[in-house]
DNA sequence: AATGAATGAGCCTTCATTCAT
DNA sequence: GATGAATGAAGGCTCATTCAT
């Protein structure tokens, strides 16, 4: 009926409506009959290219993150010899790029965040290839920037403040604060970039581990001892 | 032909069974008859006691959400008079009690993530009993430790990066890097709790204005210059 | 909860509402629970007091339509000795009157229909009282009209054709042309029983053996122009 | 696993099972497992071909419709020019046809009459396609056979009586009286519609509004003797 | 290489009925 | 005498998958 198309432009089709129905819906409620029809492939396509429909979303997966990874690297094309700072703050806005993009090419961030809070066996997939590197990346940028002498606990919440900071912006539309919403996208980013960026010094200037107290630091200090003792 | 239970024992058994189902899987990939078998009731039961699964559902959401709020007061005990710091650590504390609480009580964070990833309509139920409250209590308690001079949007940033900071906890398990997953809940609790007060506290400092700015904060200010430009 | 009521009067609900419920969407389309409602009574009282659904619209039928015989007998409350002609008109307009009632006693027009359309066990209860009197009645009519030389068939079908054009009107509303709808329902009957009167006198007149055609012709006229004036 | 049939076997495979089974228990006492079984089709089947069992039914209305429109057009073959006697004696004999067929392809009568005691949102597709046609053809028949100056009511009437009397055997077996279920049914169909033809001839002559009565009276009846004979 | 037809498993829901009180 | 709670059977429908072409 429908003019074939040639080659393997169905496959491709498939993979582009998945991804936009998976990020929408979620594993669970896309149904295979909605891909197919979004790409206007046949209802036993997703079979024919991939076997079934937990293999799309696996492909699926796969595309998205290297495609994160390609557009947004976490070192945002910094030298490895680049300041903490700047790594950090780079790796931030990688992080947030990877959320927020809902380009054709990149709903890995609700994708993601969907898996995290309800996981399938795909996310295992991308751990080793996504979720770690990320992890390694901040918790050397931690180090770095909180000195040897911190311990180790410390670096590993730090880095999961910084994280959880950005991951939070991948939730569905409709949480972010009125205000934020009328910004665009660009504009939101850098913001957002320069936000999480500079409270994440200061936060982890605040829990490192301090050879000579500022004044501020130790107001700090006393409020939080009030509080716990 | 199975006994009778007496009064309404299959209701609270069926909401029991629920939020423990909900939670595991999600809305969509729970299935009444699981929630009825784990209660040990019929399969009608769900449409007797509460019309239908989705009533259900919500109903699991009004209860875990008011238990929630009920257990874990987001003042924390602390009377209006508190200071913000003392207040801002006993509201992590309270979030942060509220996502990881798993008991048979306490789903609540799991569910929350879950829609906030990928809501349903029951996200709307409670997005005013629970989360707008939250919202404006931070709101309120970054404002008081940032100042009166701070751009509004500075402190709608601070708010959000601490909440986000406490909702990355509700995760699925595994997600703890494997040395925090060997410490007891309280024990996590506290640590995280500290720590995210502690970072929080450091980072509004350092994103608020600054009349003076002391040494270490230009130096932030520097690489932060460097970067952007 | 709800006050108790005394003795027997939740029966009498019961099949009030029933016989409402039954009438407006056919034995298997009322459920039930909307007949327990509409009565205020308990979703276990049919049960208890008919034993099942089925006999509950059992017992609707025998009421109904013994109603139907009482209010409208289909002797018009005409003695023996009436004429043919009269005893036809008194016998259209019972007829008529047992389709068109829907007063709160009457609903067994629709039923009938429903049943003969769709019949149910519950049918051949109400044939021996109901159906088989009133097509002896109206065999006996048309055989006095026809006169004793007619072939049986001819009286046959003769009483169906009078029967038929009554039995129509028991279709649900909306069926009347809209000229018809506008007047009360009053006004319509004795509109009705006019006509079928008339137009069966005519048919029957037509359809009987023709000895000589133009003198009892006469007579039926007169008849019938003594009938009706 | 059962033989796969070629072609859409399977989708008229249902259309005919469902006219049976509609025709037989009605709409709602028909289940889809019912028709499915008899098509010798899976269960899924029916939501594949039209979506779902209401869409189901009215495929079948509209099928069952046309057919009985073509195969019995109400007109019975007859040009325009034929007498208002002779296209009157055709209707009443094509919509007999139409009640009484109950070969594998017409169980119109039995579905029209269910659907006129107990409608359902089919009935309103067909009102307009079958129901008004023969409505206004029975009108105009009956407005030049009783002449211009009857009143408009006296024709409506007349045409309902007509119909009526055809409409009356559709309904389900077992009613007809005794002496009538012997006959074949093509015997039955040639002396019913002699039968109800003569009978309202005889009707509308009878509540015309009689000027004069010999004259016309004795050419009614001559038509009626040309026509028959 | 690709598809239209068809399927089977399972899900949510409805409903008449039953049971203990 | 009457009821609220609970149940079992079945119904319509969805959906990923399979098969023949």
């Amino acid at each position: 009926m429908a003019e074939r198309r040639d080659g393997l432009a169905t496959k491709s089709h498939l993979l582009a409506a998945a991804r936009r129905v998976f990020a929408e819906k979620g594993y669970r409620d896309a149904t295979s009959g909605e891909i197919c029809s979004a790409a206007r492939a046949n209802a036993a396509s997703i079979n024919y290219h991939f076997g079934s429909k937990e293999k799309l979303y696996a492909e699926v997966w796969k595309e998205a993150f290297q495609e994160a990874i390609d557009r947004y690297p976490l070192d945002g094309g910094l030298g490895a010899d680049a300041s903490a700072e700047a790594r950090l703050k780079a790796t931030v806005q990688s992080l947030l790029r990877r959320m927020l993009d809902s380009s054709s090419l990149g709903y890995a961030g609700q994708i993601v965040l969907m898996e995290l809070a309800n996981p399938t066996e795909a996310l295992e997939l991308v751990k080793q290839d996504v979720i770690e590197p990320l992890r390694r990346r901040m918790h050397a940028i931690v180090r770095e920037l909180v000195g040897p002498k911190a311990a180790e606990e410390q670096v590993v919440f730090c880095a999961i403040s910084i994280i959880h900071q950005c991951l939070g912006f991948g939730f569905k539309k409709g949480k972010l604060p009125a205000m934020l919403e009328s910004l665009d996208k660009e504009t939101l980013l850098v913001s957002l970039t320069e936000h999480i960026y500079r409270f994440s010094v200061g936060g982890i200037r605040a829990v490192r581990p301090q050879v000579n107290a500022a004044p501020h630091v130790r107001s700090g200090e006393c409020v939080f001892r009030a509080e716990v003792g």
